[in-house]
DNA sequence: TCCCCTCGAGTTCA
DNA sequence: CTCGAGGGGA
C-alpha cells in the first residue's frame, strides 16, 4: 500500500518510494479536490491540503522522470503551450436546431411524435434543463483519468486544451471506481456571474483590459497559452452530455445525468422530466422568470427526449440531433441611429448592403455594424438612412436590424434607392430574373472583386498563409505587389531584386518580412482539395471542391475532364453531372470558369509555383470498392442514405447519383425503382444491403 | 412538382 | 448565424 511519508526527506528516497507516493499523492489530491469542490466537505485544512501539493512538487523536482501524466502539479503552473494543437473529437460535437416559441416548441414535440410513430396516449418523456452560456468542452478520461480536452471548434475538430482545463478545479482529474474505460463527458466551461464581476473588478484595478460578459471571459480564460494563467480564473464545468463510451451510462438522459453527477460533475440545474409541451412551456416560462436570480447567464432552456432508445432511433438531421432542440429566450435588443448603408462587393460580385450605426452596446458588445443582407430586406423593412432602428444579436452573435422605429424617422427622408451599378469599379450592377442578389458584371476588371477572390485564396481553409490577412492583401493589390496567386509564391524572389522590398515598407521589418516568405513557402504543396476551393469557383465551397478531388483525384485529370465537358453531348459532361450533388448549375460555373482563358492563364502561372498532391482516399488501399463508383437506391434498412453515403466515401469509393454502364455497384435498399432495372439492363453488379456490407466488412 | 436537406456566400466582434 | 438556391428523393 502506497504511504504518504511527509517525514522522510526527498533527498532519500529511493526511486521506488517515491514512484508510489507520487501515486499516492495523485490519489489524494483529486480525492481532495472533490470533497472540497463538488461535495464542499473538506476533510484537511487549507494548510494540510498545501503541504500535499508541496510535497509532490518537490518530489517531482528531485525525480523528474517518475512525473506522472496526471500529476496534480499540472493542475497549476504547467509550462506554457505554444498555441492549440487541433484534435479531433470521436465523436462529432453537435449543435442544436432552435426554437423561439411555444408554437416552434409544439412542432417539435409533434415532428417527434410522427417520427416515432407515437400514438395519442402513448406517454413520450423530455428532460428539460438551462442552456448555459459559456463555451462547451469535451473531456475524454481514460481508465478513469483524465487524458484530453478539447473544445468544440467547428464540432469535428476543436482546440486540445488540456492543460488548462486541468487547472479548472471543478473538473474531476480522475473519476471513482465503476466508471466506464473510456468516457467522453460534455458540457459548458462557464463563469459565475459574481465571479465574473469580481474578477473584473480587480483587472480594472490593476488597470487591465475587462471582460464584457461571463461568456467571453470564460472564453478567453480557457483559450490562454499559459495555464498558469487559467489556473487564476474562477472557471467552473458543468457536465450534461456525452461523447464516446465504452459501456452505457444509463437507460435514459435523466439517468445518465446522475450518473455523471456520481463520478462527480456539476449537473446543470434546475433541470426537470417533462411528460408534456404543456409541461415544457410551464418549465420555459418559470426559468424565463428566475433567469436573473440564476447564478450564471442562461440564453435558453434545452429539452430533450428522455429515452436514449428512442434518442438513437431518432438519429440525426445534418449536424444535429432530432431528439433535442434548444428553445431560446428572446435576444437583447437596442435602439440606435442608422448613419449611412454602405454597399460591400463580394468576391462573386455580389453587393451586399451594411448597416453603419452609431456604436450601441448590444449583450455586453459594442456594435457599429449590421448586415441587411440584400436588397428585399431593405424595401421589406423600409429601412432609411438616419432611421431609428432595433438591434439584436442573431443567436446572440450576428448583429441584426430588427425593425425601424417610425414615429422616429426624420421629416423628409426617402427611401433608400439600391444601386445599379458597382461602387468600386462603376460597371452595370444587375439582378438575374428569380434572383435576390444584385451583382457587379465587373468580373475580372473589378478592383473589389479582385481583392476578395485573393483574400479567399490565401483564407484559412484554402491556402491558410499566416501573416497574409485582408488588411496587407488589399495593400499588396493596391500597390501592384500582388495580383494574382502566383505572384504570392513569387513574392520572396522579386523581393530580392526589389528596389522597395518589403522590409521597407511602413509597418515591415526584417523579421516580419522572413516570416511572411516562411508562411508562403510552407504551402507550396497543397492538397487537391484545398486547391480547388481556392480557386474560388462560383457554388464550389468545401464540399463540392472536396467531391470534385474525390472524383478526379489529380489536377491533371480535373483539368482535362473540365475541358472535355465543355462539350454539353460528351462522356465528359455525363461524367460531372453524374456526380451526386452536381447538377447542371454548378456544372455551368465550373465551365464558365474554365471557359475563361484568364482563369486558365492564373491556373497555369500557379500551377508552375506550386505541387498540388493527389487526393487521398482514407483506407484507400485495403478496401474492394477504393475507386469504384456506388450508387445507392431505395430504402437502406440499417443506417441513413447519408451515413451509407459518408461511409462509402470514407472507403475511398465514388457516389454517384443516377446509374450508368461507368457504375461498378448499385446497392438496393427497400421498394427500389428505376434504378435497379437500369442496372439489370446495363449488366451492373447489383448488391442487397446485407452483401454491401458485407464487402465493406461491416 | 413539391418539399427537405445541404451547401455556399454573406456577415460581426474580441 | 442566416439566408437563398441547388440537388434529389418522394
Amino acid at each position: 500500500m502506497p504511504e504518504i511519508s511527509p517525514e522522510i526527506a526527498v533527498a532519500s528516497l529511493t526511486p521506488e518510494q517515491a514512484a508510489a507516493e507520487l501515486a499516492a499523492l495523485a490519489e489524494a489530491i483529486a480525492r481532495h479536490d472533490r470533497l472540497y469542490h463538488q461535495q464542499d466537505r473538506p476533510e484537511i485544512s487549507d494548510a494540510g491540503y498545501d503541504a500535499l501539493v508541496r510535497r509532490n512538487a518537490a518530489i517531482e523536482a528531485r525525480f523528474p522522470e517518475l512525473r506522472r501524466p496526471d500529476s496534480p502539479s499540472s493542475r497549476v503552473g504547467a509550462a506554457p503551450a505554444a498555441g492549440f494543437a487541433k484534435l479531433r473529437h470521436a465523436v462529432p460535437m453537435l449543435s442544436l436546431g432552435n426554437a423561439f416559441s411555444e408554437m416552434e416548441v409544439g412542432e417539435f414535440v409533434a415532428r417527434v411524435r410522427r417520427f416515432l410513430n407515437l400514438g395519442e396516449g402513448d406517454p413520450l418523456d423530455f428532460v428539460a434543463e438551462p442552456k448555459i452560456d459559456g463555451l462547451s468542452c469535451s473531456l475524454r478520461y481514460q481508465a478513469g483519468w483524465l487524458v484530453l480536452a478539447a473544445t468544440r471548434g467547428d464540432g469535428a475538430e476543436g482546440e486540445d486544451v488540456t492543460a488548462n482545463v486541468r487547472t479548472i478545479a471543478e473538473i474531476p482529474q480522475r473519476l471513482p471506481a465503476g466508471a466506464p474505460e473510456v468516457l467522453e463527458v460534455r458540457g459548458e466551461v462557464y463563469m459565475l456571474r459574481d465571479d465574473f464581476l469580481e474578477m473584473n473588478r480587480r483587472r480594472a484595478e490593476a488597470g487591465e483590459a475587462v471582460y464584457a460578459n461571463p461568456r467571453n471571459s470564460a472564453a478567453g480564460s480557457l483559450r490562454q497559452l499559459d495555464p498558469k494563467v487559467t489556473a487564476t480564473r474562477p472557471l467552473r464545468f458543468f457536465g450534461y452530455a456525452w461523447g464516446e463510451v465504452s459501456a452505457p451510462l444509463a437507460t435514459t438522459q435523466w439517468l445518465a445525468r446522475q450518473r455523471l453527477a456520481e463520478f462527480g460533475f456539476r449537473l446543470n440545474e434546475p433541470a426537470r422530466l417533462c411528460a408534456s409541451a404543456d409541461q415544457l412551456a410551464a418549465y420555459y416560462a418559470e426559468i424565463g422568470g428566475r433567469r436573473s436570480d440564476l447564478r450564471f447567464d442562461i440564453d435558453g432552456v434545452v429539452y430533450k427526449v428522455d429515452s436514449l432508445e428512442l434518442q438513437r432511433r431518432l438519429g440525426f438531421v445534418s449536424r444535429a440531433p432530432r431528439w433535442a432542440i434548444a428553445h431560446k429566450f428572446s435576444a437583447e435588443q437596442a435602439r440606435t441611429r442608422l448613419e449611412r448603408i454602405t454597399i460591400q462587393v463580394g468576391r462573386t460580385g455580389a453587393l451586399t448592403p451594411v448597416a453603419e450605426l452609431a456604436p450601441v452596446t448590444v449583450g455586453g458588445v459594442v456594435v457599429s455594424r449590421a448586415t441587411l443582407h440584400n436588397e428585399d430586406e431593405i424595401q421589406r423593412k423600409d429601412i432609411r438612412e438616419g432611421d431609428t432602428v432595433v438591434v439584436q444579436r442573431a443567436g446572440d452573435v450576428i448583429p441584426q436590424v430588427v425593425e425601424v422605429i417610425l414615429g422616429e424617422r426624420p421629416d423628409g427622408s426617402l427611401r433608400f434607392v439600391f444601386p445599379d451599378h458597382c461602387p468600386e469599379c462603376g460597371s452595370l450592377a444587375v439582378r438575374e430574373p428569380g434572383e435576390v442578389v444584385r451583382r457587379c458584371t465587373g468580373g475580372l476588371i473589378c478592383p473589389a472583386q479582385a481583392k476578395e477572390r485573393l483574400r479567399h485564396f490565401v483564407s484559412r481553409d484554402a491556402f491558410d498563409i499566416e501573416g497574409l490577412g485582408e488588411k496587407i492583401i488589399a495593400a499588396f493589390w493596391d500597390d501592384g505587389v500582388v495580383r494574382t496567386p502566383a505572384e504570392i509564391f513569387r513574392l520572396a524572389e522579386r523581393d530580392r531584386a526589389s528596389l522597395t522590398p518589403l522590409r521597407a515598407r511602413e509597418g515591415w521589418g526584417e523579421k516580419s518580412a522572413r516570416n511572411l516568405f516562411e508562411a508562403i513557402e510552407k504551402r507550396r504543396a497543397m492538397p487537391l482539395e484545398r486547391f480547388i476551393y481556392a480557386l474560388g469557383i462560383r457554388q464550389i465551397g468545401q464540399a463540392t471542391a472536396k467531391l470534385l478531388a474525390r472524383s478526379y483525384l489529380t489536377l491533371a485529370a480535373w483539368r482535362a475532364a473540365m475541358a472535355e465537358a465543355a462539350d454539353r453531348d460528351g462522356q465528359a459532361y455525363r461524367d460531372l453531372t453524374n456526380i451526386d450533388q452536381i447538377g447542371p448549375a454548378v456544372a455551368e460555373d465550373l465551365l464558365a470558369f474554365f471557359s475563361e482563358p484568364h482563369n486558365l492563364a492564373v491556373l497555369e502561372d500557379l500551377a508552375r509555383e506550386i505541387e498540388v498532391q493527389d487526393f487521398v482516399p482514407l483506407q484507400a488501399q485495403a478496401s474492394p470498392v477504393a475507386g469504384k463508383t456506388v450508387v445507392f437506391t431505395g430504402t437502406l434498412e440499417t443506417m441513413s442514405r447519408g451515413e451509407a453515403k459518408a461511409r462509402a466515401e470514407a472507403l475511398g469509393a465514388k457516389v454517384a447519383g443516377s446509374v450508368s454502364a461507368r457504375t461498378d455497384f448499385v446497392v438496393i435498399g427497400a421498394d427500389a425503382g428505376s434504378k435497379a432495372a437500369k442496372a439489370q439492363a446495363l449488366g451492373v453488379t447489383t448488391l442487397t444491403e446485407a452483401q454491401w456490407l458485407q464487402l465493406i466488412g461491416v
